[in-house]
DNA sequence: CATGGATGTCCCATACCGCGGAACGGCCAT
DNA sequence: ATGGCCGTTCCGCGGTATGGGACATCCATG
């Protein structure tokens, strides 16, 4: 048989399309047919058949027996699970962005940085009616998001150079930053003032505050982000919401052990500080 | 070579082994070298290596680049989160877990039943010193957990009879049900009052109060519970919990769908059937 | 009702590719 | 030095995954 285009450096071919397989499941598509499962990865039909076998042994997809059709399993999602339960910083996390909502009821986000691409590793909805989708595990690019740019500015500029080559820098709205030395001045400025904002650079209505988590170590492991509805949005709550990232972050830098002597002087807590009163019974 | 003693019904042995490989990971052991994986799955080394090469291709594993030693990768975080932002019930459920977690402060928990077993599909964790260990995408016994016993109480005879056949009754505690009569006669005592009660029959001083959630066809989809210190709790608040996660698993039930006014009492002993069958499809 | 197309499932001979033994180099504690 | 354990690489052999094909089923169509 001829050699696919694909057939490179390697690597155990049924392994490598069992993985295709079951990439191929996604939010939009969470079910999938044999047939349509050998189109989109470009197998023959019965191939793609004993891959779904063997993995439906697995329990990594399973059956509907009555539509014959694939999804996939929970024993993934136990793994995926621990991938990040070993991820401390979630658990530390949570009650933060707790706290974040709600003093603000807006939808909290907790992100990491992956292959030069924001994950979201945990979510807390908005109560308002305005939302916006987001989902855990799902990713975003990092040049136009709060989260994103707050993380890109801690990497050394030979890391965020090869994020930019990597990933490029797509343009999303008008706001979007596209220039590769715009994005590093843009950063220098966020590494300064300690926090970042997206003012509608990703989608055109939503804007976003962050600020950087740091380990024990020092290193920046994840960050924390309020996003907002922009029209909603005036100078007032912009800081307010700057606010509540970045204390919220300084504590769970803290929960992870980190000592951030350095930083405490650039907290703005004289200005905004008291404007994240309005405690526990918020309504909406 | 010698056939090994697995190798039965058939199925591709790359893609067994590389499954096996990443089940090997779990929540005690997040990181493990080639070596330990090789013992672990019964494996010559080099072809630990070369899977494990192969799913590191993937993002399925990551190596530390120090230490050598491999980790799951985010791509099956991404996969996992999809497998449950499927099942809506998660999603309908958070405000309501939220709700009760406002109410007494204690751990909720969601579950479904996979395979005979409970799957926590979230959680809250409890604002009190005292915790009882948990996760989201771990396993647990149904027949000796609320969830469990809820969730097994909707069951048809037969599956339940085969779900005792396969997980068996393992005895935790002296309060475990471990004789399948006894326990086929408490879940009709479940679905009688229409909740369980745990007590103390996973962990001696952890008790439990579950309910079931409906989806719109009536078909039972997961259970919602409160975990709590048998120790803090007297029949005042037992009740109090009872009523916290019946209101709760109601009103996530309405969430999905399901219009339940005629429940509770015409479930059936005989839970032979789906449970409520709905005329929604008027023709067919 | 017949027909054609698409589907899921099963089977099988072939050649291809994964297998594991072995060897190598690096890194420790002995 | 030295032995043990590690991760990694290489290679020839033989098992095994492959995909064509056949078949039953199920629809929508003629």
């Amino acid at each position: 048989m001829r050699v696919r285009e694909a057939a490179k450096a390697s690597g155990i071919r049924a392994v490598e399309r069992a993985v295709a397989i079951l990439r191929t499941f996604s939010s939009g598509t969470p079910e999938l047919s044999v047939s349509e499962l050998g189109r989109a990865v470009g197998l023959h039909k019965s191939t793609v058949h004993r891959l779904l076998g063997t993995l439906e042994r697995t329990g990594f997809v399973v059956q509907d027996p009555g539509t014959k059709r694939y999804r996939l399993g929970l024993p993934l999602f136990e793994l995926g699970s621990m991938v990040v339960s070993t991820l401390e910083v979630r658990r530390v996390a949570r009650p933060y962005l707790e706290e974040i909502h709600r003093a603000c009821g807006e939808t909290v986000h907790l992100g990491i940085l992956d292959e030069g691409e924001v994950v979201y590793i945990d979510k807390i909805e908005s109560t308002r009616r305005v939302r916006m989708y987001s989902q855990v595990g799902r990713r975003a690019p990092a040049h136009c998001t709060g989260l994103g740019k707050v993380l890109l500015a801690q990497l050394p500029d030979a890391s965020l150079a090869e994020v930019i080559e990597r990933r490029g820098l797509r343009r999303f709205t008008s706001k979007t930053i596209t220039s590769p030395k715009e994005l590093r001045d843009h950063c220098a400025l966020i590494r300064q003032q300690g926090y970042a904002l997206d003012t509608g650079e990703h989608e055109e209505l939503i804007q976003c505050a962050a600020a950087a988590i740091h380990d024990h170590t020092g290193k920046v492991v994840a960050a924390v982000s309020i996003t907002s509805v922009a029209a909603a949005m005036d100078q007032h709550r912009v800081a307010e919401h700057v606010s509540l990232v970045q204390q919220a972050a300084r504590k769970i830098s803290e929960g992870l052990g980190a000592t951030l002597h350095i930083r405490q002087k650039d907290l703005p807590g004289s200005g905004a500080r008291p404007a994240t009163a309005r405690p526990l019974t918020s309504g909406r």
